[in-house]
DNA sequence: AGTTCAAAAATTATCTATAATTTTGTGGCG
DNA sequence: CGCCACAAAATTATAGATAATTTTTGAACT
């Protein structure tokens, strides 16, 4: 699903490498050498420049000029800094979707919201709780907005699947349905202060127990 | 000033093709040929692609695969786009910038307005109105954050330099003295309500009188 | 023994040349 | 007039080589 045949050599290889920063695979601070990934893809070394360039932009790796690139690290003030921009953008999305919303939206959001409910494991939750937002937020009809929203919620896929919370179920999903519930009733900024909330509330939460350390490994 | 010695040779490209392409110089929808490219600068294909894929991340160019790249156009809804996500943005990045205000960086900003009250050409108003904005904004200390509101000030200076407007001075500057005095008397909010329309409005005004057509050629 | 400096190794960044694939342009033919 | 085949051009990818820079190694010296 992720890769598609005509993309290029390039996209694929970054897809791939980005899947695995995201999953935890590759910690952060790790560097990626050019010449060992060309040689794992069993492509040359051009392709793999340009997926480096992809996932800079994304925000899943650093480049240093001569020193290669490393896997993008995240402190705390990155995660909330991500959940900041989320939430401000998808207000914005909300509010520019909201005249478009129909009915047959809203069940569709209601139905991802329960596909949540059922999820067993993180990677199960994300993807509903993904289809959910980009649900109610793609009417807006606004492709620059959507693809920062995109990237900006696969970095904060990253600091959910790194392990540090058991209990992604219940206020989420509370929060869900009062979305679902004030756009069905017509209060719109209703909804965006709740999604507002919601979505700043997942950069915040976690560390109240325990701390996120970044890679020692250089 | 803008192509630092110590950048790679690809990003000195991606530089240099930003400043045509912001300022007019390329028309939007022009196709970008590698090797043309990397002809006139003396270098091969290969730096060139890896400068196409900077300039598709700042939404300067879009590339399809195995077609090339082109000069992005725009439409009255992206330059719309661009205005909203960076009213959105400016204003998180304002409210958290505001704690760390202090006089120096105040006056300093006053000094950025002056200088746009004298400007003469386009150029010179928006280097002082890209000033203005930095300063009052950097505070915040989300890079992230900061990066993205460049790249949306970069559109903008597209859009600015296309030449339909011969009034930008009066409003915009009314506009920034009221957010100063805003942050002086300490109504953060305020401010960031002047803020977000200021910055609404120069995606609105212009095609009131004048429309902006894309480049037809295909 | 620890620090500093220099040589060596590894890696990045680049170029040249070439092949493969795809798009595009042209011309003929039904 | 439309459609198919063929040729030309451009993009994408590979391979090997070279220059420059960073990192590592090692040895001399205090």
């Amino acid at each position: 699903m992720t890769t598609a045949k005509d993309d290029t050599l390039a996209v694929r290889i970054s897809k791939i490498l980005a899947e695995r920063i995201i999953a935890g695979a590759i910690a952060p601070g790790v560097r990626l050498g050019q010449d060992h990934i060309a040689e794992e893809f069993g492509a040359s070394h051009v392709p793999v420049r340009e997926a480096f360039r992809r996932l800079e932009a994304q925000g899943l790796v650093v480049s240093e000029p001569r020193r290669g690139v490393r896997v993008a690290g995240f402190t705390v003030e990155e995660v909330r800094e991500v959940a900041e921009m989320r939430a401000a953008l998808e207000v914005l999305a909300l509010r520019q979707a909201a005249p478009h919303l129909t009915k047959a939206l809203l069940d569709q959001a209601e139905e991802a919201t329960r596909a949540g409910d059922k999820a067993t494991d993180v990677q199960a939750w994300e993807l509903a709780n993904r289809h959910f937002h980009r649900l109610i937020l793609t009417p807006c009809a606004m492709p620059r907005l959507l693809k920062a929203i995109d990237d900006l919620h696969t970095a904060s896929a990253r600091f959910l699947f790194s392990g540090w919370r058991a209990e992604w179920e219940a206020p989420t999903d509370r929060d869900h349905r009062a979305i679902l519930t004030a756009l069905r009733a017509g209060q719109v900024e209703t909804a965006a202060q709740v999604l507002a909330r919601h979505v700043q509330a997942i950069g915040q939460k976690p560390w109240q127990t325990s701390r996120l350390k970044p890679a020692a490994r250089g």
